[in-house]
DNA sequence: ATTGACTACCAAAACGTTTTGGATTATTAT
DNA sequence: ATAATAATCCAAAACGTTTTGGTAGTCAAT
């Protein structure tokens, strides 16, 4: 039935096959090929000839038990079902990627749903059983045991964002709050006073950092605050259409609307859309994170941006340093996210 | 400056702490937990329990070294630059990294730009260091020096899709061929006679399918090959984008535009709403992939619909039988997507 | 000639498992 | 009572590296 093709695979030429082939000993070889001083120049290019000409490549997992460090991080994408939708994630992943093997490390990936058993397994496995060298967090949650678990047992990790106490690990955050403050004053200035906000559900530090921004926007611009004008959605597209259906049909619908990230601002305007309610003319809506998925709604999308990509990689840098014991240039980086203005929200 | 939380890791306990806490030998510690015959229940159990007691893991390291395996799986996403946009990788992974862990398996992700130095250097990376057991590849190209390299290396691979001359591997093949021919005859069915097709490049396997299936549509309907309503797109929005504004601009333009892949479909759509062409209305649209970001353009877009998800898991299973020599019960699987009819070909 | 410093190499230990091939004791069949 | 069988357990080898703590040789300075 199926051909025959995958047979045994070759053995593979270990460290000792080019250290017979050059009379030489298994330690010389590895140190010339690891770069050391104690090695003729000599030699060393001949290891490397032979290394090459044999295929030699060192088997990462003597490498890894020999070494304690498996040159591998982790990240575990917080999905929902059978998919992770956030366009985020992807430009997150990424970030972590390319960066982890510009440092010779490598990138484990797994889903899980926040808050679950499998979440925990999946830390727990990884780390105990040192599969991984460190992690890298997002989406936190203001008591968020992964910070906790992870300080606990000395565990590297980097996060971005943060939980809601002290952060006595290193972080990158961006001061959404600040951002939507912001944002709220910009759609104030186009005359806007009802001004509604779709969140996330309370438990995320995201959550928490955006709706204080809104309210101090709301606050510097005089407006009185409308309990019926905030909504929770899940920082999906579907929650952000069902929020806004309930938003319209209240007595005294907002003229704008922000979603606590894009995905949740494009429900908004898909529900917009279906109701033939004309999106930057008639009601002004806007997002936050900035993905390029942003650009392409219609009409484009009023967001804040946050560097994601740059975010990621950084993260990453950080993560690898605490892992190899470097000391940390910056440790706990705040940003300023960027307000793109786009038609979604009018001229 | 930076607390000095991350002092050195506990270090973690050996299958030797728990076999001198229990005055057994490592032996059979390790068949206990392993579920071997060969040790009494009562023994079993008590070591079970101090496992869990003193919270121990094997060490992946070391058992991966001993074993002769990773227990990981590999994955190299397409990436184009910083990010990769295309939905049908972000449900692709989730497949991919559920399937692996429900069989203990874990999932190693990368990026890369597809036949590029760095492309090679990732899978050689991983194959020669025997960091993952084996690798799951995507969109091929109809001379993929990827499955020709593994099948010489006896490398064990699955693959969505599969290359142009004979597949002497396992694969699952959606017949994009037969569904495009398929919407041809839909689109025909509607009125449509210039019917237009945005492709991906030549290299690729889905662009010889799915423009052939094009083509037998045509000529099912006797309907007249006409080259000016071909275009070269990259699967990416942008490429859908630019090619229709090139198709607006000829001077007999099309009717009906069909992508290649739901990307370039909204691409196109785009395209058109920025010329004030109503979509659905006076230009039909359909895309191919049928991932969740289909149903949410303006209008939602009619599409094939492959399993995505589905299939990843099922590329899993053959990889793994592969890896464990198991013999596979389905090695070559050819599906067909589904026509979905949505507003973007109007009524 | 002796010492010291330097260069180029290496044997052996260690990393933490799994697996092989018994060894020991208890049980059953003769 | 003895032999055969079954039930438990274990010592030691092996997986393929890196690292430690050297050794031997050369050269220069005393």
């Amino acid at each position: 039935m199926y051909p025959k093709r995958f047979g045994k695979m070759t053995m593979a030429v270990t460290i000792r096959d080019v250290a017979k082939h050059l009379n030489l000993s298994i330690t010389t070889v590895s140190r010339a090929l690891d770069g050391y001083e104690d090695v003729a120049p000599e030699t060393r290019e001949r290891v490397r000839a032979a290394a090459r000409e044999l295929g030699y490549v060192p088997s990462s997992a003597a490498r890894n038990l020999r070494r304690q460090r498996a040159n591998i991080i982790g990240y575990v994408i917080p999905a929902s079902g059978t998919r992770f939708t956030d366009p985020f994630f992807s430009e997150f992943i990424s970030g972590l990627g390319d960066q982890a093997v510009s440092q010779d490390f490598d990138l484990l990936i797994s889903t899980a749903t926040p808050d679950t058993p499998a979440e925990q397994q999946v830390y727990s496995r990884w780390i105990s059983s040192r599969l991984v060298d460190g992690v890298i967090l997002s989406r936190m949650r203001l008591e968020d045991w992964r910070a906790n678990h992870l300080l606990d047992k000395k565990f590297p990790f980097a996060v971005h964002g943060r939980t809601g106490g002290q952060a006595d690990y290193p972080f990158i955050e961006i001061d959404s709050r600040s951002g939507l403050t912001q944002l709220v004053k910009h759609l104030a200035s186009l005359g806007h006073r009802r001004i509604a906000y779709i969140g996330a559900p309370a438990k995320f530090t995201l959550q928490r950092d955006r709706f204080a921004g809104y309210c101090d926007g709301l606050i510097a611009e005089n407006i009185p605050f409308d309990a019926s004008l905030v909504a929770e959605g899940d920082l999906t597209r579907a929650g952000g259409f069902r929020a806004a259906q309930a938003l319209f049909d209240a007595p005294h619908p907002p003229t704008a609307i922000i979603g606590a990230n894009d995905l949740t601002a494009d429900g908004v305007i898909r529900a917009a859309h279906k109701r033939g309610i004309v999106v930057g003319r008639e009601l002004a809506v806007a997002g936050y994170d900035g993905t390029e998925e942003s650009e392409h709604t219609q009409p484009p999308l009023t967001t804040l941006r946050q560097p994601v990509y740059e975010t990621a990689r950084n993260l990453v840098i950080m993560l690898i340093s605490l892992i190899k014991g470097d000391p940390l240039l910056q440790s706990q980086i705040i940003l300023q996210p960027e307000l793109v203005i786009r038609e979604s929200t009018g001229r």
